[in-house]
DNA sequence: GAATCGTACACAATGGGCTT
DNA sequence: AAGCCCATTGTGTACGATTC
């Protein structure tokens, strides 16, 4: 089934038509024995895709409505949206609108576009979406969980869009992970195609054995992202008691990141940098409502934040209103000031580090 | 024996349902 | 309204199994 599955794709072109790559169940989407499957690539029909968005596996909410991403905490269309100038109109178990926690960050108002339509989107802006795996065994939607994983045929894929210059991997180190492992030997062979970004320090770990022969050659950028998974919490948006208790005392333990602009940044900074939606957002950092800890000085003051993009904003509380104010650094850092989507200054390190842990093993 | 790989588990923050 | 509990999932660490 799976070399049947394979072999199929490959015979695909690409005057495939978008409502062919977007239907919604390819053929592993049931599987016996408790194995579960993945969706179809979405690829434009006539727009030859730049980056490649690389999930894990589809969730059990994803599978179970055929559709990417579905999970409503879930970042990935919200972020998509905000960054290509839509909102997500689409949600599932009878919500109409986006969760609290991300629904406050929201940048635009309208339009408002079912799935299909941020589909067209999406890929129309030369955005492909897969996964890395095509089939495994799992409990749950746990990327943990998952057993005698199969992979897609990433490198036909590849072949068939020279195109793409970029793959931004959407669920953390976990969907990177099993795409290094999978593709051990295709990685080692073709070490001088694909590079690690080079603002993305968790990929210049992971893919440290991969680079350009030299620096003239083209490379595929590989991108670890923030996970838009509703459960990755990182560490800069933990409470500043969580911080303090696990022995940070950088920045981040004075003022924690929300989740969803913290996740949002890093996406807007590696995977849709070229968006005027983008460059014309607010940065990170300039409004108080980025912070889950505003300061008591902002929560008064009448000054307001006017994003420079002329689409439809969401209006933000005038609680959450503030005026633009520099990023409290560590004492022992120099002055700096944010630039919008720049030199990433968040990535400091803790000035003093976590406490290594000795646990008791329970079995 | 050392290195690598795979697996198991604890922990983290948040939404949402339920109960009080 | 507040508190409790469960489900959601990625990360870090420990440890056993496998490979070199």
């Amino acid at each position: 089934m799976i070399v049947a599955t394979i072999s199929l794709f490959l015979v695909v072109d690409r005057s495939l038509s978008l409502a062919m790559l977007k239907t919604t169940k390819s053929p592993h989407f049931i599987l016996d024995k408790g194995k579960k499957g993945s969706l179809a690539p979405l690829v434009h029909a006539e727009i030859a895709p730049h980056t490649l968005i690389l999930g894990t596996q589809p969730s059990d909410n994803s599978l179970k409505h055929g559709s990417y991403y579905m999970t409503n905490a879930n970042a990935f269309w919200h972020i998509a949206g905000d960054a290509l100038g839509f909102r997500r109109g689409f949600h599932i178990d009878n919500r109409t609108e986006a969760v609290d926690f991300i629904r406050a960050h929201i940048f635009h108002q309208n339009p408002i576009y079912n799935y299909e339509q941020a589909v067209e989107k999406l890929t129309s802006r030369g955005y492909a979406v897969w996964d890395v795996l095509i089939e495994s065994e799992r409990k749950g939607s746990l990327d943990s969980d998952i057993k005698n994983a199969i992979g897609n045929d990433l490198p036909s894929f590849l072949a068939m869009y020279p195109t793409i210059n970029k793959i931004c991997f959407a669920s953390g180190a976990s969907s990177a992970r099993f795409f290094a492992r999978i593709h051990k030997s295709y990685l080692a062979e073709n070490a001088h195609v694909f590079k690690p970004h080079p603002d993305n320090p968790a990929s210049q770990v992971l893919f440290s054995h991969l680079g350009p022969k030299n620096d003239t050659q083209q490379c595929i950028q590989l991108c670890i992202m923030e996970s838009v998974s509703p459960a990755a919490n990182p560490r800069q948006t933990w409470t500043t008691e969580a911080q303090r208790r696990k022995g940070f005392s950088d920045q981040w333990t004075q003022r924690p990141a929300a989740v969803y602009p913290y996740k949002r940044d890093q996406w807007f900074r590696l995977c849709y940098n070229r968006e005027p939606a983008v460059m014309a957002a607010p940065a990170f950092g300039s409004l108080d409502s980025h912070f889950r800890t505003p300061l008591s000085s902002d929560l008064f003051s009448n000054e307001q934040v006017t994003p420079s993009s002329s689409s439809s904003l969401t209006p933000i509380p005038k609680k959450m209103n503030s005026p633009l104010h520099e990023f409290p650094l560590p004492s022992t850092s120099t002055t700096t000031t944010k630039k919008p989507h720049d030199e990433n200054i968040f990535d400091v390190a803790p000035s003093t580090p976590p406490p290594k842990k000795k646990r008791i093993r329970q079995r």
